[in-house]
DNA sequence: ATGAACGTAAGC
DNA sequence: GCTTACGTTCAT
């Protein structure tokens, strides 16, 4: 049929390609499959080219050459659909979706094999009742009863590419889910009876009030499989190791000795943000072990996956409300404002369960080895649902064929039960996001001694789900003030994170120097940052989904299926009120809240502060959340980490990464946010000269005609600096490249010197009219001569001087009695110096 | 393994 | 016929 017929020679070339499939035979018999094309009504289809990826400055439109060809990176379609021109391959008609029974619907609507391409209307199937497996991932694609009857979908298949696995949902702005929940939502009930063939829902959907246990795997948020979780790679779908493979370090070995290890299921649900209610207790948990182990032998699903929703809706609120009577979520924190406290809280309890399992695991044995076919199948989903930035398009792997045959193997030995698939999964996962975390200490060749437990127990597994959202588009905030970062964000947290001190010396000094003692020889005791690696940085060549548009319901269905009378904007007010750990606890209630909980306008500013290990959840969360204010200082943050972050928050206005390591800091320069107006650097280790060079300097992976000679941070307006060793070459690249610099923070930094305050306030600088707040604390070089340059700042507003030994209170008082005929100062501590009824 | 290049499908 | 850009191959 017209579907088929249009054989690309890629097309054959790769199913040639994966030889070690031996799949060729349905795919060449269907063969050829049909390009996809933008749904045109995602997000990311709406957008308008950034103008700024890779992609675009290819473009002959900015100048490029045009030989790649490739949509903008902010537009990549979260839901490529079938080209109208696709037909069935049977009945040679087009998609019929439009029936008015829902349930004739799926039958009716043309259905691509991501196995055999073939294009179909499930109805005009023969083989009725074989099961074919819809995959959520994608409009329109399912593993057909043909290929799935034929036992193609074990690693095998996998391999093979299916249509728009480019588009697989495994970002976290991935809207897939949700557009499919609209669609499928209501297959719910009965899964496994759908119309003429039984379809097996590979992932859960959205509509979905809460997830039931062997799909969640599939919630696994982006960064969750980073590294080294052994998720086994012959499970895993090729088209989506490519992107997996930007955090993935580790080796094949690791996996394939995972892979032997059962695993006791991991419930993603713990991942969500908030824990999903009806999980068990931790207490439960811990008992229940054993009798889940002895379940999952006898291929017993813990949980039903039948259950209709009423059911289990009632078990979720009695569960949680145990729960919530006798494991406070509050308890045992302190500092927690942000994110990943919340997260994390949650998650020191099912890691403790998991850690247990882990070891007995060992002991099992491999009876329960992976999966058969079906389970494969849904780790497909899994992974493709993973936002993983390892997840993406594939190449055809060879490790996978090479794994085929043991896999294979292992499919022989095991029952399919889908619970189980969720056990190994699960296991897998965690393991993956331990390893993730030992792999880049050790990447850092710093172990993780340091905090080996702490950093085990905060990994997260929580999986973002991802709803909501924002476009990144960024807000508007304001950001900034005398000391302040982030606009819009809730006076409670601010209050919180000043934490009693004042800001300036919170945010100035860092914690190990007190602010008397104000010396820089006094070795600073950096914390122990584990230093992340400097994986090269490829992020854009992958795929970056735009976060979810998909609207958030405007009102909350009732039980009685009514709609409670407050629209969602009243709640958000509400909500506005609450901090960030109780917005987490209030994501749990429902679904519906978890989306508004999450609505980035309750999360400008997202302070993940010293915050030991930054995880992969934490990861996607914050992309989930797109603040506009993003606190990572002190944090081992690594390189790949925040590249991937980076290109995934357009909207990022604040970034501060003091004490970050400069490897890690150094993603900067790959990585493009244009509205980036608050940079704090302070106390970067390894950040000198050469390194601001790198940074500040225009791109030069540049290809002739498309230069562009401006800075990647030309539109910073508060840069700050404090603690490196950098000299007046940086300040030339800084007075260069920030135009629109206007608070500007040296303070500590030794090599800072009256020069450097000439440079910054010499004629024709745009910072000697820019500047209004210079910091030159405990700048031990800069003298009275200093304050005669700051006189030639047209809006100069705040000077500080304070603890430079050379600057003599006398000549701040004769700053001030000169420049109170233009502007009236006064000193508002001793060498501070602040312009009168100015307020930054 | 990765990124660049490009044939050509798809939409208009 | 033109533009866009998917899905592949090619080059490194």
């Amino acid at each position: 049929m017209a579907a088929s017929t249009a054989t690309t020679p890629a097309a054959t070339t790769s199913s040639s390609t994966a030889t070690a499939v031996k799949l060729p035979s349905s795919r060449t018999s269907s063969g050829a499959r049909r390009r996809r094309t933008r749904c045109r009504k995602c997000e990311a289809c709406v957008r308008t080219e950034c103008g700024e990826c890779h992609f675009c400055k290819d473009m002959k439109k900015f100048g490029g050459p045009g030989r790649m060809k490739q949509s903008c990176i902010m537009r990549q379609c979260i839901a490529p659909v079938l080209p109208h021109t696709a037909v069935c391959v049977v009945c040679g008609e087009a998609g019929k979706e439009d029936t008015l029974d829902e349930d004739e619907k799926f039958n009716a609507m043309l259905m691509e094999c991501s196995i055999c391409n073939e294009i179909i209307h499930p109805n005009c199937l023969k083989m009725k009742d074989t099961a074919g497996v819809v995959n959520d991932e994608l409009p329109n694609c399912w593993e057909c009863p043909k290929c799935n009857y034929a036992g193609k979908t074990g690693k095998a298949c996998k391999q093979k590419r299916g249509p728009g696995f480019k588009y697989a949902s495994n970002l976290p702005g991935s809207l897939l889910r949700e557009q499919k929940a609209g669609r499928d939502g209501r297959e719910e009930g009965d899964q496994t009876s759908t119309g003429a063939s039984s379809i097996k829902r590979k992932i859960e959907r959205e509509e979905t009030p809460r997830l039931k246990a062997e799909d969640l795997p599939s919630r696994l948020p982006p960064l969750l499989s980073p590294s080294g979780l052994p998720r086994p790679r012959s499970e895993v779908p090729n088209f989506l190791r490519k992107k997996r493979k930007l955090f993935d370090d580790d080796e094949e070995e690791e996996e394939a000795s995972a892979k032997k290890k059962p695993k006791k299921p991991w419930r993603p649900e713990e991942a969500l943000i908030p824990k999903l209610s009806y999980m068990k207790t931790e207490e439960e948990e811990d008992n229940s072990d054993e009798e889940e182990e002895r379940q999952e032998k006898r291929e017993l699903p813990r949980r039903s996956f039948k259950k209709d929703y009423s059911t289990v809706r009632k078990e979720e609120d009695h569960e949680e409300e145990r729960r919530e009577a006798r494991d406070p979520p509050f308890r045992s924190l302190k500092d927690f404002n942000t994110l990943r406290k919340e997260e994390d809280l949650e998650e020191e309890k099912e890691e403790d369960d998991e850690e247990e399992e882990e070891d007995n695991n060992g002991k099992r044995g491999r009876d329960s080895s992976p999966a058969l076919k079906n389970i494969s199948l849904s780790l497909e989903s899994d992974a493709s649902r993973c936002s993983s930035p390892r997840a993406g398009p594939s190449s055809e792997g060879s490790e996978t064929q090479e794994k085929a045959p043991r896999a294979r193997a292992k499919r022989h030995r095991r029952k399919p039960p889908n619970h189980q698939l969720s056990a190994e999964l699960s296991k897998q996962l965690n393991m993956e996001i331990r390893r993730t975390e030992h792999s880049l200490a050790n990447e850092n060749q710093q172990p993780l001694k340091s905090e080996p437990e702490d950093s085990e127990n905060e990994e997260p597994k929580r999986g973002l789900r991802n709803g909501t959202a924002g476009n990144g588009g960024g807000g508007g905030g304001v950001e900034r003030g005398a000391g302040g970062e982030g606009g819009g964000e809730r006076p409670h947290l601010r209050a919180r994170e000043m934490n009693g001190t004042s800001w300036e010396l919170r945010h100035f000094y860092p914690p190990q120097i007190t602010p008397l003692g104000l010396n820089r020889s006094s070795p600073t005791v950096r914390p122990i940052p584990a230093r992340s690696p400097p994986k090269c940085v490829q992020m854009e060549r992958h795929v970056i989904r735009p976060p979810p548009i998909c609207p958030p319901p405007d009102r909350l269905p009732l039980a009685d299926g009514r709609n409670h009378i407050a629209p969602r904007e009243a709640w958000l007010a509400i909500f506005s009120h609450l901090s960030h750990r109780e917005l987490c606890v209030s994501m749990r209630v429902c679904r519906t809240w978890n989306r508004w909980c999450c609505d980035k306008r309750l999360w400008t500013r997202i302070d993940l502060k010293r915050c030991k290990s930054i995880t992969p959840l934490m990861l996607s969360g914050i992309i989930r959340r797109q603040p506009i204010t993003l606190d990572l200082s002190w944090t081992n943050i690594s390189k790949k980490q925040l590249s991937w972050l980076i290109n995934r928050l357009p909207g990022l206005r604040v970034l501060l990464l003091s004490g970050c390591s400069w490897v890690a800091v150094s993603a900067l320069c790959t990585s493009s946010c244009p509205l980036l107006r608050t940079l704090d650097l302070q106390w970067v280790e390894g950040l000198k000269d050469p390194q601001m060079r790198d940074l500040l300097s225009p791109p030069t992976d540049n290809r002739p005609g498309q230069m562009d000679t401006r800075s990647k941070l030309r539109n910073v307006t508060d840069l700050r600096l404090a603690g490196l060793d950098i000299t007046d070459s940086s300040l030339r690249l800084i007075i260069k490249n920030m135009p629109l610099l206007s608070h500007l923070n040296l303070s500590y930094c030794n090599h800072i010197n009256d020069q450097s305050v000439n440079l910054l306030t010499a004629a024709g600088t745009t910072t000697r009219d820019s500047l209004t707040d210079v910091n030159l604390s405990v700048c031990n070089r800069v003298t009275d001569q200093s304050l005669s340059y700051f006189k030639r700042c047209g809006s100069i507003c705040h000077i500080d001087l304070r603890f430079c030994k050379q600057v003599s209170r006398q000549a701040c008082e004769r700053f001030i009695a000169e420049m109170s005929v233009i502007v009236p100062f006064q000193l508002q501590e001793d060498k501070l110096l602040q312009k009168l009824h100015s307020t930054p």
